[in-house]
DNA sequence: CAGTGGTCTAGACCACCGT
DNA sequence: CGGTGGTCTAGACCACTGC
């Protein structure tokens, strides 16, 4: 009875670890510090290397940790907060700075869950690849499919593919007066292409945010985007963005 | 030189198991059907039942399968479209049918960082639990953050907590005329007592939407909701819902 | 109770990075 | 090259479910 309530309930090691790192995280480390190695850290704490693994993917997953590779684990930096821009009408992404760099276009048949919204039968569309960039670093890989019918005056003498046709299609695509858009946002693991261009591994979480573009009556094109999920926080704002400093974010992990 | 291109590049096996997988359902498996178990799958594989586990998980993060202790794996449905409503002035989350179900209600101090959007100090708020119910299953688990000065005429003589008091605070709350919400999604892991109520285990990836809602110059209520990551697929609407069949979600999968 | 998925171990080897 | 994280193995035991 005098017992000060010991631990009674089962909690997993690694569930238990988990919130002992973040709670040394909280206190002992700063952002961009590299953490002990994983073998040291798992003779830390008496349990296995693969018990230890799972309590550092977990906090990965929450953005806490970084991984890479040959170099080592490190503190991560608070979550950065994109914009996902609501009932505005741009295809750009972003009025100012910040953007989508187009790198590359190629026309082919879209997948067909896409060909179904773009109500394209199987007739090869623009296929644009770009990327978002955000503070030097890559936070989005995108694919949009234009068909061919949404930029009819693009020149056939342009390249047929590569970045300047992207461009291209961009700068028609601007000219279609937008009417709205379709937004869905679900969790997804990184194909192996996504994956190399936003530095992870493949299977990492991503954010897949999928936009539909209304112009004229019709879905003028549709936008699947993959967010890295470890290092982004989407915004939706009707007025303004939600900022959080990192210590509130921190404190509030405590608190749960 | 005259061989076939045998897999050069280094692919995990359990990505590569994932693949075969992933195959395997959309051609000889139906939705709710149940999967031979970790055991015999891995032996069937020829892989050691962590590396199985391995292909299941990222699977499952997919929406693809449902794993639950002591039954066995399923072929998971669809992901459900959940809207979260864009710009619409709504406490409930839908004007029909689906909406969120209070649970309970406490006085509490907010989370710092709930608080400093609240701009509330150290003082306590209401916070209402409810829980939102799709299809008959229980789809996110919600906080909202309700300072007293945004219900100033709550009764006193309700009950201090529980449900009734929930739905006091909300009777309250939608008299208040909304001017504006700003949203952010992010990945997390359940916490406990969401796991709990979502029906998974602690830990589980989530995406948790955070919403604050402005009304009378200020803020007058902020909500952290969190949706299971596995089965949901958020929808921010400008002009319907963004729906796609579950055929063709396979296809897409298959095609990428 | 038997069968399922969930946790954990103690190793091994590999791919990658910086020096 | 040495050190890092990433993959993989072959076991063991536990917690939960349904019969």
């Amino acid at each position: 009875m005098g017992t000060t309530q010991l631990e009674s309930v089962q909690e997993p090691k690694y569930w238990h670890l988990r919130t002992v790192l973040s709670e040394a995280l909280d206190s002992d480390f700063a952002v961009g510090e590299i953490l002990p190695n994983e073998r040291d850290l798992a003779a830390r704490f008496g349990v296995a290397r693969a018990t230890l693994r799972q309590a550092l993917e977990q906090l990965e997953l929450e953005g806490r940790l970084q991984r890479r590779r040959g170099v080592g684990t490190t503190v991560a930096p608070p979550r950065v907060g994109v914009a996902v821009s609501t009932a505005q009408h741009e295809w750009t992404g972003g009025v100012s700075g910040e953007a989508w760099q187009p790198v590359d276009c190629v026309s082919e048949v879209a997948p067909t869950a896409v060909a179904a919204m773009l109500r394209t039968g199987g007739e090869p569309v623009h296929v644009v690849r770009r990327i978002r960039v955000t503070h030097g670093q890559a936070v989005a890989a995108e694919l949009l499919y234009v068909p061919a019918s949404s930029v009819p005056d693009l020149s056939a003498i342009d390249a047929p593919s590569g970045p300047v046709r992207a461009r291209s299609v961009m700068r028609e695509l601007h000219r279609l007066g937008l009417e709205g858009q379709d937004r869905t946002v679900e969790l997804g693991s990184a194909r192996a292409d996504d994956a190399k261009e936003l530095d992870r591994l493949p299977g990492a979480p991503v954010l897949v945010v999928t936009t539909r573009y209304f112009a004229s009556g019709g879905t003028a094109a549709v936008s699947v985007a993959t967010y890295r999920a470890d290092t982004c926080r989407l915004t939706f704002g009707d007025s303004g963005a939600l900022e959080i400093s990192h210590d509130e974010q921190q404190q509030e992990r405590q608190a749960s």
